[in-house]
Order: structure tokens, then sequence, then C-alpha cells
DNA sequence: TAGATTGTTAATCGATTAACAATC
DNA sequence: TAGATTGTTAATCGATTAACAATC
């Protein structure tokens, strides 16, 4: 052990955030969430307990969530609101505007052009691609569809990193290899498959259907 | 204790239900989605350690999540891929077409009645609401919109349990009153807001920013 | 029978919650 | 200071995985 650390020393950043719950860092989005709707309302400090409230968790779960990165509160007082969110937009990387691709422009990928969801939270869909002619050309919002021929070519040109993926299952893995290939390291999954992706990409997967089936076995 | 229960008996079938982790219930829709392709692909028999392959899943997980309801294999063997599929969808009560509403009929709502995904999972969206004039009275595919102040009306006339929810965030718990009022008992819930319904009431929380605002997380 | 795979128990791993000293 | 709430440790709870006897 070198002399200048201590036995008892932190694990390394990286060591302390893989060990982090994936369900932490969904959690810190609804924080921001929260934390936002309150500063709208000109609300200036919080607390662990009032923020556990408005999502129904518990507060001990809220300051953990939180000190993994950090001490963003004030024993006895709570947090300022305007600084516990620009704290988590910053580690969240949504302190700035994240341009991202939208492939296959069918229902559900025209539908999630124009959600407004996304830009609340500062994702904006800057190119879609579609494979389809008559679809080419045209525009959803501001957002005009290029065929998917030119996704390498134009997903380089613009440094998008993040891609929403709603094509049709059969030529969802071949557009992943593309995407990829084209430098993205981030895809919302709407296709209800799992992909095949090197380590460095992550894949997140939104599956519509399972939500449903859920309830219906709840409901018996 | 009455006389005629053992020390030992196994717990009630509630008791055992109330004790299956969740995530366990979402694996089971995916088991069955697996199934549907062998068996389209004329497959007969499938092993645990396959299923998890397919799924990326372990194969004690996969035996594990099934014992939880009964024993469908066959030892060394393994499972017959249509009595499995057969039993899954009992379980999860998907044998039979279930008939849903949908209530809002904005980007995202339109896009849900126009996807492929739930109708192949055996729901039908059979119903449809918006309190925009111009969209009543139209229709999506073959399902007619109608004004949501028949909401309570017409969804106990159809005898439907299960409501999509995409509306504004504003109107968002007053239509959930109104829904659990018409006797719905299951609520998929795309507004990104905690919703408040009576202890029989199950809200499936589906929230499209939060995912993508993990992905940026990961990528730095 | 020999080989394979299930169903199930025990061990491990991970995430949530309770409790409280430290701090403002 | 007294009161309140954080940050953090320890305890609890829950879910996943390994291991293997039972079974076909």
């Amino acid at each position: 052990m070198p002399a200048d650390q201590h036995p008892t020393a932190p694990v390394s950043p990286q060591d302390a955030l893989a060990r982090i719950p994936k369900a932490a860092i969904k959690r810190l989005s609804l924080y921001t969430r929260v934390l936002q709707n309150l500063e709208m309302n000109n609300v200036e400090k919080v607390s662990s307990h009032e923020l556990a409230e408005h999502l129904g968790l518990n507060s001990a779960q809220v300051r953990k969530d939180l000190a993994y990165y950090g001490q963003f509160g004030v024993p006895g007082f709570g947090y300022y609101v305007a600084d516990l969110r620009a704290n988590l937009k910053r580690i969240l990387g949504t302190d700035k505007e994240i341009r991202v691709a939208l492939v296959g422009v069918g229902n559900l990928g025209s539908a999630l052009m124009s959600y407004g969801g996304f830009l609340r939270q500062g994702f904006k869909i800057a190119l879609a691609f579609d494979v389809d002619g008559r679809k080419v050309g045209a525009a959803r919002g501001n957002v005009p569809i290029d065929h998917i021929d030119d996704l390498e070519k134009r997903i380089r040109a613009e440094g998008i990193e993040i891609a929403i993926l709603s094509v049709p299952a059969e030529v969802a893995q071949s557009v992943v290899d593309r995407l990829v290939a084209a430098g993205v390291t981030g895809i919302l999954n709407f296709v209800p498959l799992r992909l095949i992706a090197p380590e460095h990409v992550k894949v997140q997967y939104v599956d519509l259907a399972i939500e449903i089936e859920s309830l219906s076995y709840y409901l018996r």
C-alpha cells in the first residue's frame, strides 16, 4: 500500500459509483422533477421528509440516494431547492440540452417526436430517420426526417450519442449495430427484444406491453 | 390454532402470492413472449437454461419464477413450450382478450391506440376519451373517440377494468378519481406524477423521460 | 440404466429502512 | 441554547444465484 494511502481510505470514485443502485439513479430524476415544481412555486427549502412525501418514498432513502454524491444539505435545516436541483442536474448530465436521434418514425416514433416530456427534461430530438420514402423529407415539428441510409453520416456530423429506437423488431438489431458504429453509446429501446451491444453501450428498455400485462395479473 | 391446521402448514395462497417479487411477474410476461416465438418456430420443448439465454437471465431464476405457481416442467427433460405458455397466460390473465379504455387522445395517446404491441399481448383498446370536441366522433383504427363527459357511463356499460392514462398532468388526478368511481381497478399511467388511488386499484407507472435521463447519467 | 434437467433449499448479494451522533 | 434535520452506520428485508437431491 502506498504510504499516502490511509488503510481506511474511501473507495475510488469508480468503485463508489459502481455500487449505487440502479433504482437510486432513477430516483435522482424524480427528485429533480419535484424540485423543479417546488422552484416554480417559489419554495426555497425542502427536507428529505418532504421530498419523500411527494414521491411516496422513505426519507432515509432520499438522504442516502443524495449522499452517494456528496453533502448537499444543511443539518437541522434541509436542502436549498435551487442548489440541490442544480447539483442533481449536473450529476445526471442534464444541465445542458442533450441532442438525440430517433430511428423509426412509425406510430410510436412519431408520437415520441411530439412528446413534450423529453424536451422538458432537456432532451431534444435533433435527428429522425425512417426507411419509408414517403416520410423522408417531411418533418415533425421542426425536425426533418432523413433516410436511414444517411444514418451514420448524419449522426457523426451532429456528434449525437443517444438514440431512441422505435423500429420494427426484424430490423432492430441491424439498426443497433449501425448506431454503435456511428458512435452512439446510449439507446432507449422501445422494441420488445433483447439487443446485443458492446459493453460500452448502455441500452435502456421500455416495454409497454409488459407493463399492461402486470396490471392484468394483479387484477385477479 | 385450529386442530386441522398443521404447525408447519404451507402459507395460504394469498400469503404465498404476496411474496412473489414484482420483478418476477414482469419476467413471466417475458417468458410468455419467448415461448410465443418458439411456438411460431415449431419448437416443442425448452429448458430453463435456454429460456434464460434468450433473455439474459440466470436459469435458476427462471425455474424459481415458474415454481411460484406450480410444477410445469419435466425433470431431465425441460418444459413443453405450448403447455408452459398456456399456463403462463392463464396465470397472467391474458388467456382471453382484455378490453381496456384509453383516456387522452393527444400525441402519445393517439400513438398508443395504433401501437400493435398491446394487441399482440391480448389487450384491445375498446374505448377512447378526449375533451377536445374536434376529436370526439372521429376514430383511430376502429375505435371511436368519445367525449370524456361520458366516461363513467361508457366504462360501466362495457364493464372495463383497465385504463390507459395519457392526459395532461393538471387533470390526471381528477380523471383517476372518475375512473375509479366507474369501476376501473388497474391504471397504466403515462403521466409523470404520483397518483392517489384506493388500495384495491393498481397503478402502473411508465415514465419515458426518466428512462432517457438514466441514459444520460450512464454516459458520462 | 446413464444423462439431463427440474424443483427447492441454503447461501449470497443487494437494496431499503431504522436509528442516532453530528451539526446547524 | 433548544429544536430540527442531515449524513451515515447497522439492522432488516427482499431478491438472486449456487448447489444438489429428486425425478424423468
